[in-house]
DNA sequence: GTTAGGCCTG
DNA sequence: CAGGCCTAAC
């Protein structure tokens, strides 16, 4: 079973790519993020027409996540609250997360807050955000031990995963307080699929717009694909595909797929 | 002599047609209209380094017009104040006006105001932009007698110019009062040096964007050269050059070249 | 409908 | 630098 995960950074803006990518890497579930369209306008056909299902969840603009998988997924669930329904329906205002259940897997879809700069009220939301995510894992994990969260964290836990051109200390994505709630989620039993085969420094799946960053390789491995335990130690292999990033008017991201 | 006039509804996002369309039409002046950009922001390296002489004229947003010279220009002109130092004003505030002589040949470059609807505000102001125009153009024989004056006029003058698909009644670019103002001008001494070599109708330089226009050639002629007589005489041609507007991305306008 | 620029966000 | 939204223009 292959999952990718991939930020396209407007699904309308970054159709024909997707849609070549998925034709050439057949992927049984695409996780998307930054689909940036209210549901309505998301496109559905092109998915339809290359014969997978999509489930998709989106806003005007901003965020927006979508599961495009090539059988039908049961237990599809949109937002935190389908999962914690006491939860003050605020937090699903920002659409940023779905989740079903494939052979036995669910698979979580988050679009983590960026978190703008360190101390702002969007880094708060940010922190709050993970804190909330870790009570809703928690709630899955009851009913669905074998998980595979995956997406853009706009985390990098370790300085490894960051280019060594930034300045670490106290960076957006990369300081103390979101990597503690991100490991306090972590430590209800995942584990990172891509260091699970690769311990080296240079890979990344971020790079800014800005600066030329992806020529030079200045980059941040900030999508992830973490897994619970069974399903850890059935992962065959996990990569970054750097190719769409090369394409004319690529996303900043790139695709990350795991096999399991 | 070839003398050119180019509407390219943004010298930013067209940049690279013009400069390609000057590359294989070596024409001795480029006259452009909407370069939407205020003078800093020109992009003026790729034109110098063609070996071209820029005279610019522009504005943020809209209108602006420049003058694309392989030799430099004498006696540069920018607004009808430049002209008509008692005019009020508010005529210069959109940049619309530029000229400059090359080999005792006066080049004025204009961009006419569309005038939007019949009656209209922006009517009634092009109605009266064109009445300061023909005062401008007044002074400027003075001291000019040889005038190329060109650009994109909004007007059709004939019913021949304009495609048949047109409820022409009425319609704002043929409206009588429009077409009195501009024959009130060219009877200062201007004749038209499109139909001294072609009287046939079919001829456009403006396609609207909308309904494939282009395709199924529903155009206007709306893009003029008009030359006094010893000019007007010394004309060997003049086209609509119809390969920029079949470009993906193209000006709604086309390049119309004089040669004299 | 189609294309612009400008603004705001990442 | 690249999104989408807004507005204006044609």
């Amino acid at each position: 079973m292959k999952i990718a995960t991939w930020n396209v950074n407007s699904i309308r803006t970054r159709l024909e790519q997707v849609i070549n990518w998925l034709g050439e890497n057949s992927v049984d579930v695409l996780c998307l993020q930054e689909t940036k369209v209210i549901d309505k306008d998301f496109p559905l056909n092109p998915f339809t027409e290359l014969g997978y299902y999509p489930y998709i969840y989106g806003q005007k603009a901003y965020n927006g996540v979508a599961l495009i998988s090539r059988q039908p997924l049961e237990d599809v669930s949109m937002g935190f609250t389908a999962v914690l329904p006491d939860l003050d329906p605020q937090w699903d205002e920002q659409k940023r997360v779905i989740s079903g259940v494939i052979d036995g897997v669910r698979i979580v879809n988050l679009y983590v807050p960026n978190g703008s700069a360190i101390g702002s009220e969007k880094y708060e939301y940010k922190l709050g955000w993970l804190k909330v995510l870790r009570e809703y894992l928690q709630t899955l994990l009851l009913s669905n031990p074998e998980i595979c969260m995956c997406g853009d964290f706009n985390i990098a836990l370790e300085d490894i995963d960051i280019n060594d051109k930034v300045k670490i200390e106290n960076h957006i994505m990369a300081s103390e307080s979101e990597r503690q709630a991100l490991r306090d989620i972590l430590s209800l039993g995942f584990a990172d699929a891509f260091r699970k085969f690769n311990n080296e420094g240079g890979n990344y799946s971020w790079w800014d717009y800005r600066t030329a960053a992806f020529k030079r390789n200045l980059g941040w491995r900030i999508d992830h694909h973490y897994l619970t335990p069974v399903v850890y130690e059935r992962a065959q292999s996990c990569i970054i595909d750097i190719e769409p990033r090369k394409l004319e008017k690529p996303s900043d991201h790139a695709p990350v797929i795991v096999e399991f």
